[in-house]
DNA sequence: AAAAAACGAGCGAGCGCTCTCTCAGAAAAT
DNA sequence: ATTTTCTGAGAGAGCGCTCGCTCGTTTTTT
């Protein structure tokens, strides 16, 4: 706990913290009893399997492999999970737990000011995929191809950031903060924006773009968006008309 | 060719017109003769290909819903492609090649204004993923987990479209049209907002957002953020500072 | 009748998962 | 303190099954 404040939130979201919460979450399904033996190797299953999974696909990574990459035996991966699936739903499960917790909860101090909520909101969610980049790498991509129950999951995730988003919008609009014509799609718009900083994260790495670089990006591209009145309106049906006139494609 | 002039868009992103191209640029691997055949039933395998993939992933596709999907045996399957991965590369390539035609042909009268530019870039690039929705979703979800080779012609894909936008930042910026601190950052940020539509096809579609609507608001965001000047300079070191100063997650 | 195309049973490899077995160390008995 | 018993964690061979892919045969086209 100590050690926690001192960096809050590397450790909050470390492997090993993550891993207690799913152990508590999943503890009928886990038959080891010690506790701490089994959040330690829990943390192995897992950071092999989001590893693996993010090079080559979950459906593409094989049991023997994540035995292998976890130091356990086939046997001894079985008294962690019962199934396969189970391991997307620890991973999924904890992925969403999280950020709810974390962006329904934003400080006193930042409540009454749309754009201080949303510069929030910008640097808070770019922060934590950082802190947990392979657990959002994870639960985006393979969000599409799991059972029905996961995939409501990953839908309802999506569903809530935006409206998140769209609730400080609309209060901005409000307190005249802001200027927009459709609150929903600009909240739809700035999501995307959020997710590529773990999406692409190899080609920002490779460009040398720092999270700070990127969350100071992402804050300026919106707040320009948001606070200029000017172009909003009356292009509208200028824009519409462009369409293709003539054959682009030989 | 004469009803091409008519619905060009439907047409040329057609699943035979692509696959045209594609049995031209597989010429070798393909061991049916006939051209006309040829392209049906190419059609119909990677038709079944990308709606079956797009669901559960190409690696969870076997061969054989494939073959039943389209109407043929397995053995049928094995005259039109040399090997699953063949599958991969095909639309792969086709994706990516007629992309980079399309995007790389601006018409002349767009081509010294940068302001026309962009929308032009943004209304053709989500027209075009429009079109071939399920082949830019499939090019999306699926380059990652697969051979170095197209694994590479993805990255360059993306960095192709990222460096078209960013040359018409700059010279916006040259002729005053915009107003950019960071043309690269700010050309990165662009794109997703253009992928987004394809991505998350079912969420707009569900929300009842039109094609027209959503290029309008992407062309405004965006018009909005380049165009004022204010905001963009003198917050940076504020912002960056918005840094997590307690313990966030419980 | 010759050639081209399609068929589908069958191959070996490798999959997720199970099951019996071992063994270190804690608990109980001496 | 020593011995015995018990137990839960882990090992790894093996099961049934499905995978990508092949190939001798049949059907269709020319």
């Amino acid at each position: 706990m100590k050690l926690a404040r001192r960096r809050p939130w590397t450790n909050a979201f470390s492997t090993e913290a993550l891993c207690t919460r799913i152990l508590e979450r999943h503890r009928d399904s886990i038959r080891v009893q010690k506790p701490r033996l089994a959040v330690a190797n829990l943390a192995r299953i897992i950071g092999a399997t989001l590893t693996l999974s993010n090079k080559q696909g979950f459906h593409a990574t094989t049991l023997r492999q994540l035995a292998e990459a976890s130091g356990l035996s086939m046997g001894g991966l079985y008294t962690y999970i019962d199934s396969k699936p189970r391991l997307l739903s620890m991973i999924l499960g904890e992925v969403a737990a999280t950020a709810t917790e974390v962006l329904t909860a934003p400080p006193d101090d930042v409540r009454n000011d749309a754009h201080k909520h949303l510069d929030w909101i910008i640097a808070t969610h770019i922060r934590m995929s950082e802190a947990m980049q392979p657990w959002f790498v994870f639960a985006f991509m393979e969000a599409k191809s799991f059972p029905p129950a996961e995939r409501q999951r990953a839908i309802d995730m999506e569903a809530m950031t935006e409206k998140i988003i769209a609730d400080v919008l609309r209060q901005g609009v409000a307190s005249g903060a802001f200027t927009i014509d459709h609150v929903g799609l600009t909240a739809s718009l700035i999501k995307p924006l959020l997710q590529d900083w773990y999406v692409k994260r190899a080609k920002y790495r490779k460009r040398g773009t720092s999270i700070d670089g990127y969350i100071d990006g992402v804050g300026s591209f919106v707040g320009a968006a948001l606070s200029s009145g000017g172009r909003a309106n009356g292009r509208t049906s200028g824009r519409a008309g462009l369409r293709p006139k003539q054959l682009a494609h030989p």
